[in-house]
DNA sequence: TCTGGGGTCCTAGGACCC
DNA sequence: TCTGGGGTCCTAGGACCC
């Protein structure tokens, strides 16, 4: 039964094999056994054949060609890998209703209480695989663990096609000889750390001490890194955890780009997070602008309204304010990426409308209009204001209006229309 | 490895408040 | 005039994940 830790091993990790590669291969026989590309400017995903040869997700796609010049190189059909995802995560559910999403090729499940039922974990892990191969045609890996840790590594081990429990009794023997590169929260830099501390095993870093894991990486690296080597992983499988920002980006290539052109994207990623933003139901209150240049340094610009919004203008004036804020400073760089993120979502709960105040000798008074009246300073600019928010959004929306501290603003706030 | 598009979380400093 | 400690919020950047 359970091992010396408390709890037996009962959480899956479940992660499709080379996710959009293989989708292609079941899409199209001729690709099957051969090496795919998927994504021609850089490899977004490669079949295992391709990984065989050397490729990796994110190389150059010259490069991967050259390392493997009879790969098959097709586009992204970004469609067909999220219905295929949706019917995945379908068996997921059917399985047990305690699924936790990591990204669309991934998720934990929980099956500590179907155990009687339906089998031992392995039996359902086992079961699963061959439902996911038969009803949506794609191969995946699963590893059972008893911490959501213990079982993504195993997975991870396990791939491609396979299954792998670490049984709690044995999980010293399984964790400690393995890379720390394996370790959740390692990359590139921390390994590099890491190595120069004489550290490359999970064994090393358990060994080395929660105090100099603190000092070297940080307090929440350093406790994170031990507790995952010493096996203290509490974390339970939790069902929907909604997403804390959303975000779009696009590419531009070296070509450079008049400031019309940079609006005109701009306006575009802003509309279609916009759109994301209501059809989720969701607010945010955070625009943060993203840049990348030529040299690939990059940069972010950023700034909170004062009240969470899900419409497109307030969102869209921010974003060109922050775009037109940073251009002196970046000058002659070169952008070749422009992202925008919403962050912060739902924020606050309800919607408001802000309109501009304008000082005067110390007393504050409302603008008639937008931001383009700045020279109105007539006291009955408020009751003009509040008639156009009425006008715009009528009249049993508009609450009362109120200062919003000391910032020249005041802020009215939109009752949802079915209210 | 000269680089996509989507995310998560952490850190550090400054402003501001009590 | 100089000086606390603690808390929150915001901004910018960085590391990491798939």
């Amino acid at each position: 039964m359970s091992g010396d830790r408390g709890g037996a091993a009962t959480i899956l990790h479940a992660d499709l094999d080379a996710f959009y590669a293989s989708v292609e291969q079941r899409d199209d026989p001729d690709l099957r056994g051969r090496p795919v590309l998927v994504g021609g400017g850089v490899v977004l995903a490669c079949s295992y054949e391709a990984k065989r040869a050397g490729v990796r997700t994110a190389m150059n796609g010259r490069q991967a060609r050259a390392i493997c010049p009879e790969a098959v190189v097709v586009p992204a059909r970004m469609e067909a890998y999220s219905a295929a995802s949706k019917d995945v995560f379908a068996i997921f559910r059917d399985t047990t209703p305690l699924v936790e999403g990591l990204s669309v090729d991934e998720a934990f499940l929980e099956v500590g209480g179907l155990a009687r039922l339906v089998g031992t974990p392995k039996d359902i892990a086992a079961r699963l695989r061959g439902r996911v191969l038969a009803e949506v045609g794609l191969p995946i890996t699963v590893g059972v663990a008893r911490t959501k840790f213990l079982a993504k590594v195993a997975s991870g081990v396990a791939k491609p096609d396979g299954l792998l429990v670490v049984d709690p009794d044995r999980e010293r023997e399984f964790l400690h000889p393995l890379r720390v590169e394996r370790l959740w929260g390692v990359g590139a830099v921390t390994a590099r750390k890491l190595h120069g501390m004489g550290v490359h095993t999970v064994a090393d870093v358990a060994t080395l001490g929660e105090q100099a894991l603190v000092s070297l990486l940080g307090p929440a690296a350093g406790h994170h890194l031990h507790a995952l080597a010493t096996f203290s992983d509490p974390r339970r499988v939790t069902p929907g955890v909604s997403r804390r920002s959303i975000g779009s980006q696009r590419a531009l290539g070296n070509r450079r780009r008049s400031a019309e052109e940079l609006d005109t994207i701009l306006a575009g990623i802003v509309d279609r997070l916009a759109r994301r933003l209501r059809e989720g139901g969701r607010t945010c209150r955070t625009v943060v602008l993203r840049l990348r240049f030529g040299d690939f340094t990059r940069v972010t610009r950023s700034h909170t309204l004062r009240t969470a919004t899900s419409r497109t203008d307030p969102i869209d004036d921010a974003a060109r304010t922050l775009l037109a804020e940073a251009m002196p400073t970046i000058h002659d760089r070169g952008i070749t990426l422009l992202g925008l993120s919403l962050a912060n979502l739902d924020g606050e709960g309800r919607e408001q409308l802000e309109l501009p105040l304008a000082e005067d000798a110390g007393e504050r008074t409302a603008l008639a209009g937008g931001p383009a009246a700045e020279d109105t300073r007539d006291s009955a600019a408020l009751d003009r204001a509040l008639d156009a928010v009425r006008a715009r959004f009528g009249a049993a929306s508009v609450g009362r209006a109120t200062q919003l501290g000391r910032d020249p603003g005041i802020s009215v706030p939109v009752l949802p229309e079915h209210e």
